[in-house]
DNA sequence: TTGAAAGCGCTAACAT
DNA sequence: ATGTTAGCGCTTTCAA
């Protein structure tokens, strides 16, 4: 399978020179008919594919942009990579995705690795908030950059991320003015921004209210979630009136958890997420949770990395409103 | 940002020559450590980032494939896309996902597209039944393919895909060995090989008891499939006792129209799906399904197409066995 | 309108 | 152990 035609094959087939082979297969330049179509002819019975690589290194663009997910099985980042994948053929390129499976590590040898490809642009949306390798990058970054949700947690840099401190107070108290008083909280990986901020609002919620705040730690994880809330709902002394789950994934998982024990969403425990994912919708779920709305988020993330490509911006930064949805687990 | 440095950069301040860099940077060859650490600081300090489409130019291999999903909105190819990235990089390939929408037409362009860069391998997983352009290429593949989950209907080229038909008559023949008789089969799209076998299946088990067959369609999509049940719900006169989905996804949409009515699954109306993707299992989904093992699969595709790629294999043809998985729902 | 020639950045064969 | 050279397949001047 390595025989694939070149332009050369093309042109000796078809009489010609390569150049115009390349003049007619990219339609720019003067060529007759007759020509044309003898070259168009040698390259179909061919079946000529213009190799990528030595275009892209004659040409020096590669229309990539590298994208840095966390994860696919969550669906806020599956959601995203779609929604990118149909936004990005829109401004002329195409995404190029690599996951880090939230292994800090891994994010600094994707994003090298992407480089190496000569993407044209990055969209980083697994960062984690001390990164050290990306505090550097952004000091003298090799190609333009745009952190999506999550940001180192000084705010340097290009970010586009939904004002997380704040959604998470405005949950927190939506809970409060419902008339809880316990009021659990299931956090993220705090080594990512999301969860630091998140954590951040509730606890100043809680403050502000002068109550106690009580914190468990399910990792953005829908398994370890599960698990947590075992713990929790094993003594009823512990149990809170209402879970605010620092994500929708692990909001599911607590209703999951509720669900296996007959206890019910609202009436017997209040459950809030963070993100609305597709699935939070659903009736049978049904869930309460302060909304990203990601399709705007990523035009405008994507927008940004386009216009630092391009040169037409310098600085992209975005914090973008949430939205309480109130459905009918809270 | 287009200065990213060269080798020849490296080269040049670190007083070597450019294959010096090459050997020092891929490990091969001999290098004393004096050079070596001179090779390695220079690189350092310009930011060196070897470009890829120069040594895939010269190297003539991109360790990549190609992969053609139709969407990551369902979560059943979420879930895939997932797991290649994880298999992949154990064969030491990294995967190229597009993603077709759903859209037939869209699959060409893509192939193409794929192999202008140079894919080794491609993995497709959105070929409609009938597909030419690719019976074509089966007929005489550019570079090596596996067909996953649908295929071509007559069977022709490489494919791994489970028995769908068997699937489909093995969840038919339990619904009827429940008892049911009203069972609603809600189709998908039956361009796709994985909807028109599974609906013979149902077509099959259904004859061979001799009960009347009733169809509808959701074309494997959430939104459709909701509506139509709306209409399957509204008249009473209309309503089976069991309905069997197509795939999960239109499962899930199925209990969510159920469930908006106050309808009980199992209890009022039986709920059949087909996939077993994660969702499923959730204790407040509790879904009754066909299995599909698709880390299996994706296994199996995976290491037929590395096997096709590196010449040990010349034909992939896996028809992997589903299994029932009883839950709640049915 | 067409062709000849050069060169993108890398690696591998060959020479030293 | 290191350097020199050639060439991967394309596009793009420049010349004819």
């Amino acid at each position: 399978m390595q025989g694939i035609a070149t332009s050369r094959d093309v042109a000796k087939l078809a009489r010609v020179s390569q150049s115009t082979v390349s003049r007619v297969l990219s339609g720019k330049g003067k060529v007759s008919e007759a020509t044309r179509r003898r070259v168009v002819e040698a390259a179909e019975s061919l079946g000529y594919y213009a190799n990528e690589a030595a275009r892209r290194m004659r040409t020096k663009r590669s229309d990539s942009i590298g994208v840095v997910l966390p994860s696919l099985n969550n669906p806020f980042y599956a959601e995203t990579a779609h929604t990118l994948y149909d936004r990005a053929k829109q401004v002329g390129r195409i995404p190029l995705i690599a996951l880090t499976l939230n292994n800090p590590a891994a994010n600094q040898t994707i994003m090298k690795d992407l480089i190496g490809r000569r993407v044209e642009g990055l969209l980083l949306a697994s960062i984690s908030a001390h990164d050290a390798y990306m505090q550097a990058y952004c000091a003298d970054p090799v190609v333009p950059y745009v952190m999506y949700n999550r940001r180192l947690v000084q705010g340097l840099g290009n970010w586009v991320v939904v004002d997380n401190k704040l959604g998470a107070i405005e949950a927190t108290n939506y809970l409060l003015g419902q008339g809880h008083r316990k009021i659990l909280f299931v956090s993220g990986d705090v080594t990512y921004s999301t969860a630091f901020h998140r954590l951040a609002g509730y606890r100043e919620a809680m403050d502000r209210a002068n109550l106690e705040p009580v914190v468990v730690y399910g990792n953005f994880d829908y398994a370890r979630t599960y698990e947590v809330m075992q713990y929790v709902l094993d003594a009823p002394g512990r149990r809170p009136t209402a879970v605010f789950a620092a994500n929708d994934l692990m909001a599911l998982s607590v209703l999951d958890a509720l669900s296996h024990r007959g206890i019910r969403p609202k009436t017997d425990i209040a459950v809030m997420g963070f993100d609305d994912i597709s699935w939070s919708s659903l009736h049978g779920i049904n869930l309460t949770t302060m909304s990203q709305r990601q399709d705007i988020m990523i035009q405008t993330a994507l927008d940004g990395l386009v216009g630092l490509i391009e040169g037409s911006l310098s600085t992209v930064r975005h914090l973008i409103k949430p939205t309480l949805i109130v459905r009918g687990t809270a």
